[in-house]
DNA sequence: GTCTATACAGCGATAGAC
DNA sequence: GTCTATCGCTGTATAGAC
């Protein structure tokens, strides 16, 4: 089932988790190496460079992103939409722990060899969310800036995911999702 | 007015800019130094490291971001106080988006020398939030979880600033402010 | 396809003149 | 207080044996 050999994976799953705990220029083709079990020589036959490394590791993970909350989304409109698309982020991003803090810190970055595909897939995963805001009629003023908005209730949960893992790892799931949707029900502006 | 000799401000101002264009690790204190318009060696004179130069950097723009949060919600209680401070943290996000955006990459890492001071003063951020949170009178259960319900709230107005800084500068402050608060309405969940 | 060994550059930090 | 010069280490990448 795997489309990539054994070290590939073992690669890829090495300098995720060593690029989460040290950042990406922190994290050496050597570390790499080292975790992955094989020699640093066969890190080079498997990825050209270690830009190609991470950026290979980046879209593969948003892309993973994208698909659980499209599929979240699925069969549901409007709020009820919402709801489960940021519980479902929040189940990734706790699945995920290693990726979504990579991922948060590369996401705004304008510096990096990989940095166009990765806005791509950013412009898809808003655009998931987009749908179910769009299906909440807004106000016609809002038109062009849905984005802006899909955009901050996409931070709000990935950053009430990340305080969690990194701040608060002893809430379950259910009280995050909670306190996230919290804030965006209305319940602050009563 | 400055507390610190011209240089010492020149080198912080060119390490901050450098640092949100290239990352912490990207920026090398020759770099600095050249930006600064001074030699390395007046660097390490002014400051004994470079983890001391970005932690120095670092907190003087957390503190300069909570003071602002802290006054723009003064006088005010509730969602207004919780308005004023969205739309002051977006104003500052305006004004420093290098800073705004080294601190997004920084603020949940866990491998850096600044990071417990860095922590300290990002509770003293979310503590701000949590007040006008906690006079919206929450529910009983959610009690325990104000500080979660805080970092979402503070994560989508910071999401949503970088947002329009990287991708939407066309965008005036006026309309990111209503698009963030727009998501925290709760005309999402109408 | 995986290994070891190494070339080669870049960076943090220090020494010491002025 | 600022400079130039340099040390020593670390990291990316490659060469070539197996």
């Amino acid at each position: 089932m795997p489309r990539q050999s054994g070290t590939k994976r073992a690669i890829l799953e090495a300098a995720l988790e060593l690029a989460a705990d040290n950042g990406i220029t922190g994290t050496t083709m050597e570390n790499v190496a080292e975790r992955a079990g094989v020699a640093k020589g066969s890190v080079y036959y498997n990825f050209t460079s270690k830009d190609r490394l991470f950026e290979e590791l980046l879209l593969e993970g948003v892309g993973v992103l994208t698909e659980t909350v499209r599929s979240a989304r699925s069969a549901l409109t409007g709020w009820p939409a919402l709801q489960a698309m940021v519980r479902a982020l929040l189940e990734t991003v706790a699945d995920n722990r290693a990726l979504a803090r990579l991922l948060a810190a590369e996401i705004f970055r304008t510096d990096r060899a990989w940095q166009p595909s990765l806005e791509l897939l950013r412009r898809e995963v808003l655009g998931e969310f987009i749908i179910p805001i769009r299906e909440t009629s807004p106000p016609a003023e809002m038109d062009g800036r849905l984005e802006l908005v899909a955009g901050s209730v996409f931070g709000a949960a990935l950053t009430g995911g990340l305080e969690w893992l990194v701040f608060s790892p002893e809430r379950s799931l259910d009280e995050v999702t909670e306190s996230v949707l919290y804030g965006l029900s209305g319940r602050l502006a009563a």
